[in-house]
DNA sequence: GCTTGGCACTCGACGGAACGGAGTGCCAAC
DNA sequence: GTTGGCACTCCGTTCCGTCGAGTGCCAAGC
């Protein structure tokens, strides 16, 4: 079958555009793999495959290059499974499973990932919205000083100072920390805090606390800033662009500054551990148009609390980098599972 | 004086040379400076500066560009006090106004020194060596799980997970606390680590917890981690160096990927508010050899607890760049002597 | 004793011409 | 449908030649 061939032909041209970096011709494709036929008849192919858009030529008489459309259809059907080495997968293990608390694991992935793909990896910390709230803590720092300590099921912990209007006795303290965890604990924190603005005060006075505390707490529990924060790594990757700096490297450079942009970049977190692959100009950003990312979704059980994933250009090893990315991804939502 | 005249020379080939980014000549010199000499003196002096190791050519017949030890002349001897624009100084303060605690001070401060200086901004967490312990918390997570939270007075909170032996009972929690918050309130942290090790289980056996929790809560003090934190921003500015690509970027970048190499870089907190310039090969670091780091210790009163600065090319505006580091770093301290 | 104008010289940057090579498209033959 | 042949197209490189900024030196001037 030609079809058959001339998809044969583009997943070679990925294959030896992605190593070389060079427009590849049709002569050096029939050397280099082997094709079984001659270099005109791969040439007749690559007309077709131009006229159907998924390769181009950056001047007449140069080799050819994959397109966006080219990319997209190689990863979408052309793509066999690229299995880690063992290598790889010993070094995930060894990296990840010395990780300390949150936080730890996070930097630890970002960096593993940046040296697993050789590109600039991204890593969300898990949402807050999807989260429960394990424990709520009040400490008295002074007598009109409250320390709220927000503790939630992905381990992490906010904490927020309150100023209170009048000086707080310790059984008036104890009697508020007790309704607020019956509020609160257990619960997803959008519902924890509907209910920790259900509670009123006991003794409704100039000098009662439990307005501001509860103001405090619901404002930290829907703090849509931890929501977007992220790691960021491996940007020293970048130097391997080398060329064509202005045009890719610098609006990267940028939008790793921007982590709102970067979330958008990530996507939404696709459930279940399927790898995204968003090519190029399929992206939102016309200035990263030379970039893909490719992200999944991680968190305990079934659900995704965040997204994970790398950014890099268009240009690069789908197989390996997906199959990176979905293992850094289950591993990371294995450890958050056991904690 | 003769004298007087070679360093004004000195001065306007820094000036231009970092204006302009291309080596300077006599003429040009006469020209924009008004020095009231004819370019022929001003090459004599060019050559007298050159033999003392100020200035060099890139190559015979190029211009004159300074050496590091001209911008170290410069930098000690004939920058004149460059004060900041209002705009800038009102920058500052909005900027950093608005942070909610520690974490957001230090992002929005290297935010705020890479836009003032146009380089990359590097700030250290503040370092928790100097600083006391406010508060410990401990919080039964399940019965046989305990979570430490170890509040700083720098408004750092560490948090720990222990596992326990055995299950603990609500008075034997209580007791615990109340022995650990005496042991290491208010002390500083190396203090409260010899002091928390002290505590001797009041019933030894081998369900009681006080052994974990001691040796969790001093191995959180110690822990030389979050010594080592630092926020990085502003690699973005790095896209302006474009030329010298290879030699001057990618070391740089590979550096901010590394926090222990920034601290190295970063250098000693210097007490006082005093800003200190590392210029070029002054530095630890061969390959980074054309870079430059401006400096200041910062900290509540008149403790350095930790350090923030730029790191950016060896051809900079110092007396601009000094400016900002300074006020930013005294900003930054006085917010942390009100908090 | 500096300072200055003059002058010959150096060397990189820039631009055009020539060349080689990789690659293509097309066509006729199989 | 495949293949070999062939003319053609450009790109990248190299090789000048020119231009100009800048220098160093020297002799004259203040």
């Amino acid at each position: 079958m030609q079809e058959d061939r001339r998809l044969a032909v583009l997943r070679a041209i990925v294959e030896d555009y992605v190593s070389t970096e060079e427009p590849v011709g049709s002569k050096a494709l029939v050397e280099r793999h082997g094709l079984g036929v001659s270099p005109a008849t791969v040439r007749n192919d690559m007309a077709v495959l131009e006229e159907e858009g998924f390769i181009t030529q950056p001047h007449t008489s140069a080799g050819r290059v994959p397109t966006d459309k080219g990319y997209r259809l190689f990863v979408d059907r052309l793509t066999t499974v690229k299995p880690l080495s063992t290598a790889e997968r010993r070094a995930i293990s060894t990296f990840l499973d010395g990780a300390v608390d949150l936080d730890d694991v996070v930097q630890r992935s970002v960096r593993l990932l940046s040296q697993l793909t050789r590109q600039v990896a991204v890593v969300q910390y898990p949402t807050l919205s999807r989260s429960t709230v394990r424990h709520v803590e009040l400490v008295a720092l002074a007598p009109a000083r409250l320390l709220v300590v927000l503790i939630l099921s992905t381990g992490r912990v906010e904490q927020r100072l309150v100023e209170l209007p009048a000086d707080l006795g310790e059984e008036a303290l104890a009697s508020l920390r007790s309704r607020l965890l019956l509020a609160v604990t257990g619960r997803v924190i959008a519902e924890a805090a509907a209910a920790a603005r259900e509670i009123v005060p006991e003794h409704p006075d100039a000098g009662d606390p439990t307005a501001a505390v509860v103001e405090v707490l619901t404002e930290a529990m829907s703090d849509h800033r931890s929501d977007q924060r992220v790691a960021v790594g491996g940007a020293a990757n970048l130097a391997r662009y080398g060329d064509s700096f202005d045009s890719a490297v610098r609006p990267l450079l940028e939008a790793l500054e921007e982590h709102v942009v970067l979330l958008k970049l990530l996507g939404e977190a696709s459930s279940g551990g399927t790898v995204t692959v968003r090519i190029g100009a399929e992206g939102p950003y016309e200035q990263l148009a030379s970039t893909s990312v490719v992200s999944s979704g991680y968190g305990p059980g079934e659900d995704s609390l965040a997204t994970l994933g790398i950014v890099g250009p268009t240009r690069m090893d789908y197989p390996g980098t997906i199959a990176a990315v979905r293992a850094v991804a289950r591993y990371v939502s294995r450890i958050l599972d056991e904690a």
